[in-house]
DNA sequence: TATGCAGCCTGTAGCAACTACGGGGTCAAG
DNA sequence: CTTGACCCCGTAGTTGCTACAGGCTGCATA
């Protein structure tokens, strides 16, 4: 299949498996005469992987890890899990700090009583970290 | 004071101040005979706006709307208020969504039972979207 | 046959929001 | 008088794409 048939099949724009291709995350596939590339059901595989783990917020270079597993299934999988385990870690942490953040933008945001910048607790609470509830990022 | 005084009294980087100058989010100090930036108390009290912001997660040209406002105490607040609901909203929709992903995250590692990567519900799980339990980014 | 247009090619530049570096000037202490 | 901490500037790198510009290719239609 060609480029945009590949990209209509796994949701990425042309792009972007263009720029997988430069730095080396897909193999680059084989051309036409014409000099158009022309990909089989092995790179739509891995371009799934790569867009899947990438949606999962895996970094380009954690996905590198995650794929050189993949091409090697006789070696130990404890790396997959590790990777899979510290990225776990970091998205709980974001959303600890994310809740964080909601609150205070919440009990900034409740504050506005509308009316003159000047007497606006939002434009204050941003001036003054002392009025924060809790520490936030 | 000097760039690195602002710098330790604001939590900031040497470089990240100069930055913010360079795109007009603070203003050009006075110098000194030395040519050394000299700031005030007015300074260091906008970069901290500034930062809090930001570690609000608002973006620069939202911290530049908002610093607008708090240098035109006349005006209506009624932006600083959206610009902030705007934001929580956002806000809270990343939280879902990490929130998805976390799931999906825990799903995946509570798979794995260790042995060979061939065998590894991790890598198999990101390759194919479908083993998905719901819907994430 | 001509022509239009979708689709492909390359290479480069842009985005956010910094961060790092190289090569140099300044200043106070020892 | 030299050492080291601090400052200056300008530029390039980071991450993960995205957006051109300028030019082929391939197929359908007039």
């Amino acid at each position: 299949m060609k480029i945009g048939e590949l990209a209509r099949a796994t949701g990425t724009h042309i792009e972007t498996i263009r720029y997988y291709e430069r730095i080396g995350l897909l193999p680059a596939p084989d051309r036409t005469a014409a000099n158009y590339r022309s990909y089989g059901d092995a790179h739509r595989a891995r371009l799934s992987f790569v867009r899947h783990s990438r949606e999962l917020g895996f970094t380009i270079d954690e996905v590198r890890s995650l794929l050189d597993l993949s091409d090697h299934p006789a070696r130990d999988c404890g790396e997959a899990d590790r990777i899979a385990s510290t990225h776990l870690e970091q998205v709980e942490s974001k959303i600890a700090q994310l809740a964080a953040l909601r609150d205070e933008l919440a009990r900034i945001v409740g504050r506005c009583r509308g009316g003159l910048a000047g007497d606006c607790r939002v434009i204050e609470a941003l001036g003054d970290h002392r009025l924060c509830a809790a520490d936030h990022p």
